[in-house]
DNA sequence: TTGGGTGCAAACTATTTGCATTCGA
DNA sequence: TCGAATGCAAATAGTTTGCACCCAA
């Protein structure tokens, strides 16, 4: 069950997997972002794919980063104004921000239950349910 | 109990009671806001401010929701990637966010319980728990 | 050969900031 | 009078887009 950093050619079936066309940027995208389970902002990420030499545009990891939202291979998560992060992990899970250093992690909580919500309006489709704690560190500057 | 339009007297007093100096621009400001609980983001607030002539610039009203948000008279809610939203009430409570349309709403839920959440990590102080459903119209284009 | 994919730079948008002007106690 | 508030425009940062080029089927 340990899911160890995924090789070339899993990731190939993956993406072929998701109806994504394999292709060397988008391999080395991939090798960067799911060689662990991350939380990771688009700038981020490019300084992962690109830490030994530049392999891959900003506007690519923008693309793909969109296209693998789209096919479900990662998830969107919105809690910082200023970037947008994507989760590797795309089951839905809650959420710590650590709104000073700007860091989202996950919350262990295996058997959390959310109760009384209502039923959604007539005509609607839930897509989500983000749980997110704000945190701020006690000692940090107020 | 019903809270009616807060009158221009009332709006100073509540502004002074948070520690903001009531100006003209932050009283037409606080009107618009304050006339109906709502979620709107500076852009919006603009509008509504400057229905009848142009009488806030845009740098005032970031700069006063900015002030409003320090001193606790609005709530920054983060569930857009593409513009804050400003809930004219604080108290924490989950919210229904239309992707599709971009509207932010409240959802009633007063039995509302999180279960099974974890202690916070050490030295961490919660900000705010945030509690957000994302609906999508049914009928809406795929 | 040909339709995607990629890279670059320019465009765009929301928000912040610097600075000169104006207001209000 | 004097510090704070305001308005404008420029700056900033994240993200998107247009277009020429390139590659793989």
């Amino acid at each position: 069950m340990a899911s160890a950093v995924p090789d070339r050619t899993q990731l190939v079936e993956q993406l072929r997997a998701h109806d994504i066309i394999p292709t060397h940027q988008r391999l080395v995208i991939a090798q960067a972002l799911f060689a662990r389970r991350q939380h990771v902002s688009a700038d981020q990420l490019l300084g992962q794919v690109n830490l030994t030499h530049a392999e891959v545009s900003k506007a690519t990891i923008y693309n793909t980063l969109n296209l693998f939202e789209e096919k479900g291979l990662v998830r969107r998560i919105i809690v910082d104004p200023e970037r947008i992060f994507y989760d590797t992990f795309v089951d839905s899970h809650p959420h710590l921000f650590d709104v000073e250093a700007g860091e989202l992690s996950d919350i262990e909580a295996p058997d959390l239950r959310v109760v009384g919500l209502p039923p959604l309006p007539h005509g609607m489709r839930q897509e989500g349910l983000d749980i997110v704690i704000r945190v701020r560190n006690i000692s940090a500057s107020v």
